[in-house]
DNA sequence: CCTTAACTTCACAAGTTTCTGAAAGAAGCG
DNA sequence: CGCTTCTTTCAGAAACTTGTGAAGTTAAGG
């Protein structure tokens, strides 16, 4: 009754594997770096969302290096945080049941660059021409994004759960 | 008159060229290839928003086919479009004014691929779990994405011209 | 139809990124 | 305190990416 077939009761470890290793490709083409993505992915489909350096190790076959170096990014970027094992000198990685997304979907500094680029570009085109229209009505545009994405991300709260963030 | 000063009359050169390598590198870090952001800069800021592929390698000193790459990169992907100089073998690039930014607003195939990502890693857990759980919400959050997103681009349209999309 | 200008394709060299093994660094536990 | 277990850092090998030159293809214009 533990074999393969259709509808398992319990945990596939293969579909499992299939699915970290398909969601982290696309993680990756959008942009996240290869093992970053993997260890997210791994730690998204775990029962608990959390997972030891040595069963991240294990589970993508790579090295502790590699491991670090992930769990590094991730943490930098808030995606998941680290937590001592108490009584250990593991370390645990832990994603964000509530928070991740947000993370994601807030690309805060990315559109501040990009606006500050445009204000550079109209102030280099000649005065009146075509070039400086286009310019400015791609600045209005990012900063439209700006305030649309803020709003979409309380909405999204909203709609979760009225009783609040953190779960 | 003609010289470099505070408040330019004219059009900037090496202004406009610090603008488009500094949009271009944003650009890239957003994950387009390294030249289709260059290429895609360097319409953005030019005058007409045309550009002939002699022009694009001349500006940005890359040889025919890295200009030939990136259009064919570019077009495929809707951010310009290619026409024929009447009665000239000449091949001219085109940014779209009013079209390029929904372009890359519209990540739907993305979201689409992620979404059946999930579908297929919410089978692969144990039922019941708070794995399960965690990638159901994960799901809903992309469906929500992409609704909002439509929507978020039908008020942009709104917003910018009553008159219609055609400029 | 031949010439020639323009664009495209392709193989490869140069440059960059990525992951590993090895060694060094912390921190629990006796 | 020192032993042991886990994590981090770092230099370098391997894999991948990128842009070029050169050859090939297309089509305008004589």
């Amino acid at each position: 009754m533990t074999e393969a077939g259709a509808s398992p009761k319990e945990r596939d470890p293969q579909a499992v594997s299939r699915f970290v290793e398909l969601f982290a490709g696309q993680l990756a083409d959008a942009g996240m770096a290869r093992m970053p993505a993997r260890v997210f992915a791994a730690l998204l489909a775990s029962d608990d969302g959390v997972l030891t350096s040595a069963e991240l190790g294990d589970q993508l076959r790579i090295s502790p290096a590699a491991v670090s170096g992930a769990v590094r990014y991730l943490s930098q970027t808030h995606l998941i945080s680290r937590e001592r094992e108490p009584g250990s000198r593991r370390e645990r990685y832990r994603v964000h049941n509530n928070q991740w997304y947000e993370a994601i979907a807030n690309r805060e500094a990315m559109l501040r660059h990009w606006q500050s680029a445009l204000r550079e570009g109209v102030t280099a085109v000649s005065p009146g021409s075509p070039a400086e229209e286009r310019l400015r009505e791609t600045l209005e545009f990012f900063e439209f994004i700006e305030v649309e994405l803020t709003e979409m991300m309380r909405r999204w709260r909203e709609k979760r759960g009225p009783a609040g963030g953190l779960r």
